[in-house]
DNA sequence: CTTTATTATCGTAAATATACGATATAACCG
DNA sequence: CGGTTATATCGTATATTTACGATAATAAAG
């Protein structure tokens, strides 16, 4: 005996691109390497990419690849600082995160 | 020249299997047909798998896998209700989430 | 301009995720 | 018990992710 589908009972407030990015950030952060990154660059403020290298047990090209994936999504931003890149939390991606985790659910 | 690791400033509390937790979480919802599946449970209290089948435009077989992915991170709950499986958001479960965010970050 | 230091990108192999049809399982009805 | 309905699991093909070494790109120093 087939039921039909229960009356939608309110929307939720996230579509397109907004879930799109969001989306994304939740995949970037589906990997335990780079959440490990992530909480090392918060712990450790001011990091270039070869401080990350020298404490994670993975090659130089793993670790770039990471980091270019939790800055895609919008985690982290890159600032070239000489021949290095130093990378931190983005406080203002990450506030709409959990404002958006707070609106929708 | 190699400058050192900075210094840390900051603990996150979060790690272990509380970690491996909120990553399963992460991961579970970085897919845009679990995300949207979600949301449809969300916004359609009282859903049986069916209802979900009948929805989208995938195969029974895979709607329960990714039922299962989501129901293994915690975001929902089964509860057998006849021959068929009515599946709701664990609230408790998402309010760890949202407090972990709140927490670490 | 050449060298050195640092990081990013390319090409590719191995592991994991995703999707499907087919089949198994579970609950209910008669 | 046998049939029906609904869902889960199995086996497997394809796609994506992850990791690495090698190489390219970029910035500073000499």
């Amino acid at each position: 005996m087939l039921s039909g589908i229960p009356e939608q009972c309110c929307t939720l407030d996230i579509s397109g691109s907004e879930q799109q990015s969001l989306i994304a950030m939740f995949r970037a952060l589906g990997n335990p390497i780079r959440f490990e990154i992530l909480k090392f660059l918060i712990t450790h403020p001011g990091c270039i990419t070869g401080n990350i290298v020298d404490h994670f047990p993975i090659a130089q090209a793993t670790v770039s690849q990471h980091l270019k994936v939790l800055r895609d999504a919008g985690w982290i931003e890159g600032e070239t600082r000489g021949p290095a890149t130093c990378y931190c939390l983005d406080k203002e991606k990450f506030a709409w995160f959990k404002r958006k985790i707070g609106e929708i659910f």
